[in-house]
DNA sequence: ATCAATTTTTAGATTTGTCTAAATTTTTAT
DNA sequence: ATAAAAATTTAGACAAATCTAAAAATTGAT
């Protein structure tokens, strides 16, 4: 019986895309490209083409030839699902298992794939219902509702000001041991003492600490402003 | 680099093969037929002898045409390391999110192929390190030490003596759940008051009650006979 | 020892996901 | 408006894992 063959369920590599989409904004109104997919997935844009076309099979995406791919509802309650499963996974990681949280994106990755709906449950209720993920990034929840945070850059933020730092932009390891390394933590108020108008270089107040950090740094720090 | 391709790390489907040939014996020096492998992975003949050789050139598995495969030192260790995974993930399905018996096992095949060490060292730790698996069978320890337990079967036990309920053979979800229909759960002692020639059913005690079970029932349960 | 039954392997396809190289379409710059 | 550049798709290939059908080897029964 071809015709409703291999709908269900997605495969991993389908998920992945999906997943890929989604960040780059394919839940949006204008499409995304088929180069921006492949640098993401790392993969030649030849293969996003390829798959693009069964994802719009399967009804996941709406795919126009030469004008890229948007996810469809059904393709958004997809995406949803796969982040929620992922950042529940990284915050029991931290939180039942002592990862740090520059460990735990790699094991996320393949753990957001198992297809249980009882386990992800289970470990959403075993957490207490978490609303973030260790990088403080939202959790949908199992009716796929996913509030974006009220926040910004820090270095966004006008001098003098203070914010609580909520969230990382860049997850990689490398910054997240940075943070780590100068006790700088989610939950941590910060204030900007300065600004230097040569590098855009700051320096900021942190739990009665004073020291510089370069703009690269403070581009990729999310606070959320005292209102 | 042609030669050494795809070495590291195993696939999923070749992790379930050597899983499937240790079930089978395939640690033991008589090997293991193309047929039964086939049989018990519910695939075709010619897909064993396909990935025969594909082990064989990992070195995982001796093989000889005809004659069926043998794991080596390294598919025993490899085995035992799927093993572990697997009766860890049940033990933490059970104890930390109240999964019952019969439903982690479905599960535990997809956790199983989890590739990180860290992960399942703190699962083994957050689990205190158990010895069982739900199902009663031993769990290898990180270094691949693997004791099979003292047992026999209820069928085999002698009239009148008593034993203490340490296993099951068949681990069917049917199987699994008629015996928390009839309260017989591992740890309870089993005295075998009756045998009728005539079917070889038992009449047998267990915490108190009396009931009889099917020869069927009986040559499923693993008991430590008493001292 | 012979021959039939059984087991196992080979040959040739198929599906999924990927790639390279070439062709096509769209975008951008003049 | 045209041409060059960039993006995207197509065509054709390959590796992994599977299948069916046919061939070959082994086993077992007389
Ligand atoms: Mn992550
Ligand atoms: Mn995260
Ligand atoms: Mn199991
Ligand atoms: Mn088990």
């Amino acid at each position: 019986m071809y015709f409703w063959r291999n709908l269900y369920p997605l495969t991993r590599s389908e998920e992945n895309y999906i997943k890929a989409i989604f960040h780059l904004g394919g839940n949006a109104s204008t499409s995304v490209a088929t180069n921006a997919i492949a640098e993401e997935m790392d993969t030649k844009p030849s293969s996003v083409t390829d798959m693009a076309k069964k994802l719009a099979d399967k009804g996941l995406v709406n795919y126009v030839r030469y004008q890229g791919v948007l996810l469809t509802e059904k393709g958004i309650k997809t995406a949803l699902g796969i982040i929620r499963k992922h950042r529940l996974w990284e915050v029991f990681l931290v939180k039942k298992l002592d990862f740090s949280w520059d460990e735990v994106h790699e094991v996320a990755e393949q753990l957001e794939h198992i297809k249980s709906e009882k386990l992800i449950d289970k470990i959403d209720e075993l957490l207490e219902f978490p609303k973030y993920d260790p990088h403080g990034d939202p959790i949908p929840t199992k009716n796929g509702e996913f509030q974006e945070r009220d926040k910004q850059l820090l270095s966004e933020m006008p001098l003098s000001s203070t914010g609580i730092c909520v969230g990382v932009k860049d997850s990689s390891s490398s910054f997240l041991k940075f943070l780590d390394k100068n006790q700088i933590a989610l939950g941590e108020t910060i204030q900007i003492l300065d600004k230097e108008d040569f590098d855009d270089s700051l320096l900021i107040k942190i739990a009665e600490r004073e020291f510089h950090i370069s703009h690269q740094i403070a581009a990729n720090l999310f606070v959320k402003k005292n209102s």
